[in-house]
DNA sequence: TCTTTATGTCAAGTAAGCTTTACTTAAAGA
DNA sequence: TCTTTAAGTAAAGCTTACTTGACATAAAGA
């Protein structure tokens, strides 16, 4: 799942880690959600919308599947 | 997390069972999500957000943490 | 050059999402 | 009463989200 998060905080100028403390996970987490590693939990995607006061469609872009 | 599936269920008049089908999950998934037993994945709501034509945010409701 | 900061990555472990199988209960119809 | 259907639940196992700790690299500044 692509995501804006990378964007949105070049926009607030926030590190990872930076970014990671306001969303109470590690940087390890958010460099790896980034990267397309894995996708987020619900919880910690309506956490980041919160914290960038977006809707969740607005930061992930859902692929569809079929 | 709270989420208004069981309504929008009603609403189309669907079983869980068909729910499950349609988003390609077990119909325990779907009777966990209901009862709250766990979050669906971020795949999942936006699954169900596509099928019911609703956002994401319409159908799940966080709980502000703090 | 030396140090600091940001990012990327890996390995091992825990926690949460989801599966299959199976059993139970309640409601409704024949 | 018997059967069927929907819903609830539980156990065991697999996959994915997330953690901590560690190491590597590149850029920038003193």
């Amino acid at each position: 799942m692509k995501n804006r998060l990378k964007v949105l905080r070049a926009e607030r100028d926030l590190t990872q880690a930076q970014l990671a403390d306001l969303l109470n996970v590690s940087r390890q987490t958010i460099n790896a959600i980034e990267k397309g590693k894995f996708d987020p939990s619900l919880p910690l995607a309506f956490k980041a919308a919160r914290l960038f006061g977006l809707s969740i469609e607005d930061i992930f872009e859902d692929e569809v599947v079929e």
